[in-house]
DNA sequence: GTGAAAGCGCTAACAG
DNA sequence: CTGTTAGCGCTTTCAC
């Protein structure tokens, strides 16, 4: 079935499109009578707007490009459903792509985008990233573009995350608190930012509290339940003591409690876990696993507040990028002895 | 910066833009020379072809709407993952809305995808709908229309979703091989069809095994880990014996195995539990809970293959709406003595 | 208040 | 093999 037209509602009022046309956007200088005569002949026809057609000529799609490495991880679907939420309160759609953790994909996630028209897009970089051209181009062409949780400071837009340091920082003093003297920390071995941060924060809350750092306690590897679980027991075969493991994410912080469970190791008595994330099984796991919470949808919710001011704005692309830090919050259970 | 269209290409070669469009699609009748030369030029102008313009004139969008309660639950994110997996492979764009669960945000949900001429919609059902003309008319008009795991029969489209009765079923089974006499079911009380099925396979499984069914021990609410508490400690009130109890989904089951440890009630030994769904902190609980796959990864994939297919055939809209019924697959685990 | 007309960037006949 | 032409459905001046 053909759809209706504003040209369908003309010939049955025996007006003009145009007319149709402005009575349906509340012209000011169209009667209010002829409003309502297109109106009801409007839903009586179920007419809807072709918002292709609008795009086209307007220049604005009302779309923002959202570009994740998955949403099969709880992180990512929290953060995009907060960034919907918002976009949708503002009459913005959002364009799905999922970059599979690949360049490759990414490259032509933006590409679908650019096509699309985006009025803007916001991502989160994939691991496996290692030249981010594809994201710099767009600052050149003007197109808006906003990084949250794993940004990157070469490309120079606004971003939103947590203060990974701060939460390094915090996680690591916590143990130490605890009474914990030699801190394992698990990393990723990708060259990113946060995980980074994350490090720094562990290694001047070691300093601060005048505990040596150990390059031995130090171990990193690909984000999963089996690398907590494989730390441990690399460190328990070489018979390299530790009393506490921050772990870079809760995964791998679960690793950690598996294994050293199967060692017959006692949490926390022996040793304290603490993770990052806090994911949803933390809470419920024994003993349950402290963490640190990134506030997942806030971070969504504030990325889309933050891209949809500077949109507002004359100049998306100030002199310098505005970013936003959200403050890592400590949750303290039992794997540390709360 | 004023993006470059074909015109810009044509102006460079002294060419006209129709033969730029057409090497540009690689029409036959253009040398090879010139689509080289075309080809070059865009790439060196950084065209990209505005999907809006070639959709309004071909009538074909390319994009999928995609209509979920929330994100924020994972199996929906899993599904959406799978779904936009299968849809960027064979060339479509997922355009995301979330409905909160409620009527009226499902309504502009699809009133959005309408206005941006989806070329289908993938959907499952808000909990809080309890009229479905916005679904139907979907039909009506002929846009393709797939119901996941919430489907419903009155609409008639294709739809895919795990054999909820024999979900049902099997875990009911389950709790009576482990020796269970009286087996509470948690369900819903909305009027949703998967819930009912669940509660169907409850019941004839019981009566296939002689047990008979007590009205009392099925009790209603909304899923949640409170709702599995309070039935704990509601039943435990009124005195009413019980030594197995089968949640309609893992929330409730984990508020279950909650309440009963502090009760002192020890699960396995005295009450088995088994849940529904399958999410992530279930392997890691203790004790560990039983539950039921949905496949949600798969289901997304087949939802998108389906719905594929369909699309291919001549009309989307069979003589009877072909569906898919996905196996539950039990997974048993410690709180059911496994 | 309403209408006429141009054009957004592309596709797809048809003409040469 | 390339060019001409007519729209897709809408927005938006400018005229009346």
């Amino acid at each position: 079935m053909k759809k209706t037209t504003i040209h369908d509602i003309a010939r049955e009022l025996n007006i003009t499109f145009s007319t149709v046309a402005k009575a349906l956007n509340d012209h000011p200088r169209i009667k209010a009578s002829t409003k309502i005569a297109v109106k009801e002949m409007a839903t009586k026809l179920n007419y809807q707007q072709n918002k292709l057609a609008s795009s086209l000529k307007s220049g604005k799609t009302g779309i923002i490009g959202v570009l994740v490495p998955t949403l099969d991880v709880s992180f990512f679907s929290s953060v995009v459903h907060g960034i919907e939420n918002v976009m949708n309160e503002n009459g913005y759609s959002i364009l799905l792509y999922q970059s599979k953790e690949q360049q490759a994909h990414e490259i032509k996630g933006i590409e679908t985008f650019l096509q699309s028209r985006v009025e803007g897009i916001i991502s989160s970089v994939s691991l496996e990233t290692t030249c981010y051209n594809h994201f710099k181009e767009l600052k050149e062409y003007g197109i808006p573009l906003l990084l949250f949780d794993r940004t990157v400071d070469e490309i120079g837009v606004p971003y939103v995350r947590i203060d990974d340091y701060q939460g390094g920082f915090i996680a690591t003093e916590h143990l130490i608190n605890k009474g914990c003297k030699r801190i394992i920390h698990i990393s990723s071995q990708h060259n990113i930012k946060i995980f980074q941060e994350r490090l720094r924060g562990y290694m001047d809350a070691l300093s601060q509290y005048n505990i040596p750092i150990d390059d031995q306690l130090i171990i990193t590897g690909n984000p999963s339940i089996e690398l907590g679980m494989n730390c441990v027991k690399t460190l328990f075969e070489n018979k390299i003591y530790f009393d506490g493991v921050f772990a870079f994410e809760d995964y791998t912080g679960l690793g950690v409690l598996k294994q050293l469970n199967t060692l017959g190791i006692k949490v926390p008595e022996e040793v304290k876990v603490i993770g990052f994330a806090n994911e949803a099984f933390g809470a419920h796991i024994t003993p349950t696993l402290s963490t640190v919470d990134q506030q997942t949808v806030k971070m969504g919710e504030e990325s889309a507040k933050l891209f949809l001011k500077l949109l507002k704005g004359k100049n998306y692309y100030q002199d310098k990028a505005e970013g936003i830090i959200l403050e890592p919050i400590l949750i303290a259970r039992k794997s540390t002895g709360e």
